[in-house]
RNA sequence: GGGCGUUUAGCUCAGCUGGGAGAGCGCUACCCUUACAAGGUAGAUGUCAGAGGUUCGAUCCCUCUAACGCCCACCA
């Protein structure tokens, strides 16, 4: 009657049947909600915003899987948890899609929509096409609390935002002023040093020969890029140069713009580096503005915000510097005032969101002063306040604040948080402000403006712990719960945003709380792909998560996740080992569909410890130390051991000997026996469910419907499973590890000699260990459900042998197969005679370790034992080997 | 130029504070066997990049070399 009700659940897993069950579920019913756990403690993750422009990839994937699987994972320990989600605006990402869309479909730009309509546009786009990825992410099941969702330009981010810039403001650390920036000439907007990527450029040096006046000298400089000559306002030597010592005072007149600068003397001038001499073009080169600022060189700016040549290039006004430059050195030519040309190849700025090469270039912005903030934020870590995992990444943290530069964080954009600074056309006053200004607080006049400027991105994601918990308002702060989960659990992110976002939370956050934003920071691996190759669009080797869901089921692709998520930098996502998992999903699948049918026989609960047979105490042995296993590695964020523990315990334990030694168990007579077994197997699956739900939680939820009692809720809100000691029987575990051992060796055997599967054969088993013996005798019934085995004979070892038998050795059991007819002794002596060499082998190692006296007095005691024993097990192995060849030949 | 990281089975990688060289995939042989062919059973595979050093003992610690990758940096 059993084996009709098999046929109950279909034979493979279908994930997106249980996907599209489980999920609204958990969402409608408000499962993802914080709620007061059995710890009485509360742990929160806030999502690291996706752009509002993106699509689910997977970094995405990973990233939010990991979180989720520590967010189930704390909710299952009794946590009252919070995962947060929200939504980046993307300053440049956003207004360049939208632009390029208004420009393909109407050919206009944002210029002559003006600024008003363009952000009217601008949200109407984000509202139909944005936040794609806040759907996406539900397919991978996380658990965040979407009522919690929040975006950075709601009114709430904007609230926070204004409020602190306006405190930086008026503590002075927010400042204007004329410096030198990266400048992008296609977004003509400003750009941060983290947003510039240096990347190698061909060029070259152009030696150039300056005049110098009132003399026949010419001073000969060597540039990169001849075009910026009409910016320079001096040439620069070292004063411990001997060879320009007699100059330095004196001026050169710039050829072209026939202009008199001076001849400076800087230490900054490298004596062997090019020619010694330097034109110095403080407008358009970060070094040559210091000299500049050192000097008080004029500053002259040479460039129009598109990047071309304004009224100071002269004839070549308009054209851009790699189309001015051939031309101005074809004119030098003609004056008999170029030299050479020495190609070079150097770094160039490259701005990250355009790959357009970055102009330094003068020009008002503002910046955030962080000489402060960055050594608080230092001190989090240093003083262990605030944790990386792996702890290796606190020197890229450290790195890049040891030295900072003040952030740049004006962007001559229109899409983002517009600068709360507001100037007076009639008395001048210049004032931030939390409110849409009307008039002027000084003269009161209406005639005012606002600062055009809008905030880098950065500026916003590095309030968002706080502003995510409705941070400043303080009827928000309550309704959002801050107080309890502020400062928040774990951050999880890439590496590749430590600079970015890590360090800019770290160091904003603390300015307004006094406190650290998180107790630990998880830095996850960056998906590669097959060949190790960081996942890109212009590559285009990326995996589409949503298609691994498609075709894999999303836990599969969450396992596989996990299993390549611990202390790594690179993650290799090859379908290949996603097909691996769904496998694996499916295994645990058909192991449940085996159980299903018996379910209603099994209790709830353990029986009485002492009831229990030997397999059961193993099998729960087995289990109880996969769950301390799992716990220990869930709590480091080793994934990659949590999956790989308990996929091993789920296969090569519970499905290859707990459930093929249920069998005729289940199939047999003895109710009670069956009905015991019945109930181990569904509490050890009712275990393997609980352990498994952070990794796989739509499966293990689904297993959960069958497995739980009627008055008990989701498993998403069970207990997660502890490590109980007396729970562990590891005399049961070394007699049952001896079983596979002996059982295993018996099939090898069986396939060696092309013995049919379902043939029965008859074995003899030698051993001098009485326990082990008598355990085998115990388990007969295993041989013969597991190697076919009909009858089997017991003897010490020094017993008389079958003279015509197969035989194999284990450092305790001699295993006999006696056989009819004829056989290829050589063959198999052959076999023997390479297991004994291997043996042998091995043995050596061991006992001369044991005759090395400097070992003996230096090793550990534990070390020495374990040694010892060895080397006995496998003497015994040796010697059985040895005797019985003998006999063979 | 500075810093960091990587180099372990054909592939992708794990090996924590030195003391048995491992996993998954792939591969080989045999099996549609009664949960599962998205499966079963049994198996093969490594000068742990190279050289030197410390140690009773090194994949693990130190030095050097090589290859690759990443980050930072103003070298005109």
């Amino acid at each position: 009657m059993e084996t009709q009700t098999v046929h109950e659940l279909p034979k493979n897993l279908d994930p997106k049947s249980i996907e599209e069950k489980w999920y609204p579920k958990w969402e409608n019913e408000k499962y993802f909600t914080p709620k007061e756990g059995k710890t009485g403690k509360s742990y929160c993750i806030i999502m690291p915003p996706p752009n509002v422009t993106g699509m689910l990839h997977t970094g995405h994937a990973l990233d939010l899987s990991i979180q989720d699987m520590i967010i189930r994972f704390k909710r299952l320990k009794g946590f009252k948890t919070l995962y947060l989600p929200g939504m980046d605006h993307a300053g440049i990402a956003t207004q360049a899609k939208v632009e390029e869309l208004i420009y393909k479909t109407e050919k206009k730009t944002k210029h002559d929509l003006g600024r008003e309509e363009f952000l009217r546009r601008t949200w109407k786009w984000k509202e139909e096409y944005g936040g794609v990825i806040a759907k996406q992410s539900r397919y991978l099941g996380i658990s965040c609390d979407w009522d919690y969702f929040i975006f950075t330009m709601d009114e709430e981010s904007n609230e926070a935002v204004r409020t602190a810039f306006c405190n930086l403001y008026n503590e002075g650390l927010i400042y204007q002023s004329d410096y030198i920036i990266n400048w992008d000439p296609i977004l003509q907007s400003a750009i941060s040093d983290a947003e510039v990527e240096h990347k190698e450029v061909k060029g070259a040096f152009y030696h150039i020969l300056y005049p110098v006046k009132d003399s026949n000298l010419k001073l000969e400089v060597a540039t990169t890029r001849p075009e910026t000559m009409f910016g320079d306002t001096a040439v620069a030597v070292n004063p411990k140069d001997k060879r320009f010592k007699h100059l330095i005072g004196k001026k050169v007149v710039l050829p072209l713009a026939n202009k008199e600068i001076p001849i400076i003397a800087d230490e900054h001038v490298d004596i062997e580096m090019g020619t010694g001499c330097l034109k110095v073009t403080p407008g358009h080169d970060f070094n040559d503005f210091e000299i500049g600022k050192r000097h008080n060189l004029e500053i002259v700016n040479i460039l129009n915000k598109d990047g071309t040549l304004n009224e100071h290039g002269l004839e070549w006004q308009g054209l851009k510097c790699t189309k001015a430059r051939p031309k101005v050195i074809e004119r030098l030519e003609q004056l008999g005032l170029f030299v050479k040309k020495i190609d070079h190849t150097h770094q160039v700025g490259h701005s990250q969101r355009s790959e357009a090469m970055v102009e330094p270039m003068v020009s008002k912005q503002w910046f955030l002063n962080v000489q402060e903030m960055s050594q608080v934020a230092m001190n989090y870590i240093k003083n262990d306040e605030t944790r990386f995992y792996p702890k290796g990444w606190e020197n890229t943290f450290f790195a890049w604040l040891r030295e900072p530069k003040n952030w740049c964080i004006s962007r001559q954009l229109w899409w983002g948080h517009q600068i709360p600074v507001f100037y007076c056309n009639k008395c001048n006053h210049r004032w931030a402000s939390q409110n849409k200004e009307k008039t002027c607080p000084k003269c009161k006049s209406d005639n005012i403006f606002q600062d055009p400027d809008v905030l880098d991105t950065w500026f916003s994601s590095g309030l968002w712990p706080i502003t995510t918990l409705g941070w400043p308002n303080l009827d928000r702060m309550k309704k959002r719960n801050f107080d309890e989960f502020f400062p928040t659990s774990t951050l999880v992110t890439g590496f590749d945003i430590i600079f970015f976002w890590v360090a800019r939370m770290m160091m904003m956050v603390p300015k307004f709380t006094n406190q650290h934003p998180f107790e630990k920071i998880y830095i996850h691996a960056i998906v590669t792909d097959k060949l190790g190759r960081k996942v890109s669009k212009s590559l285009g080797n990326g995996i589409d998560p949503i298609e691994m869901i498609d075709t894999y089921g999303a836990d599969a692709l969450r396992f596989a996740i996990a299993s390549g998520s611990g202390y790594n930098r690179n993650l290799n996502l090859d379908p290949e080992r996603i097909e691996g998992y769904r496998n694996f999903m499916n295994k645990i699948w058909n192991a449940f569909r085996f159980i299903h049918p018996f379910l209603h026989n099994a209790n709830s609960g353990l029986p009485a410890l002492n009831k229990l047979d030997s397999h059961e105490k193993w099998i729960i042995s087995e289990l109880n130390q996969v769950t301390q296993k799992m716990n220990e590695s869930m709590e480091e964020f080793r994934f990659d051991d949590a999956s790989g523990a308990i996929y091993q315990f789920v296969y090569d334990k519970f499905c290859s000997w707990f459930i093929e030694l249920s069998k005729s168990i289940l199939y047999g007579e003895d109710e009670t026996k069956k009905n015991q077994r019945a109930t181990i197997l569904k509490y050890c699956f009712r275990k393997i469910c609980a352990l498994l739900h952070p990794i796989t939680p739509f499966v293990t939820e689904e297993f959960w419907a069958y497995l739980k009692s009627d008055n008990e809720d989701l498993l998403i809100v069970q207990d997660y499973p502890e490590y109980d000691e007396s729970l562990l029987f590891v005399n049961e575990q070394e007699n049952m590890n001896k079983l596979i051992e002996v059982i295993t060796s018996i099939r090898n055997i069986r396939i060696s000699l092309n013995v049919k599967p379902k043939d029965m054969i008859k074995i003899n088993l030698f051993s001098d260990d009485d326990h082990i013996i008598h355990y085998f005798k115990e388990n007969e019934i295993c041989f013969a459900d597991l190697a076919k085995v009909e009858t089997i004979t017991y003897g010490k070892k020094a017993d008389k042998k079958p003279t015509k038998a197969i035989m194999n050795a284990t450092t305790h059991t001699e295993i006999f197969v006696p056989l009819e007819g004829v056989v290829d002794l050589a063959a198999h002596i052959s076999k023997l005679e390479k297991e004994l060499d291997k043996t042998k082998k091995e043995f050596d190692q061991n006992n001369n370790k044991l005759s090395n006296p400097n070992f003996v007095d230096h090793a550990p005691e534990e070390v020495l034992n374990k040694v010892k024993e060895k080397a006995a097990a496998l003497k015994e192995k040796i010697d059985s080997l040895f005797e019985n060849l003998k006999v063979f030949k």
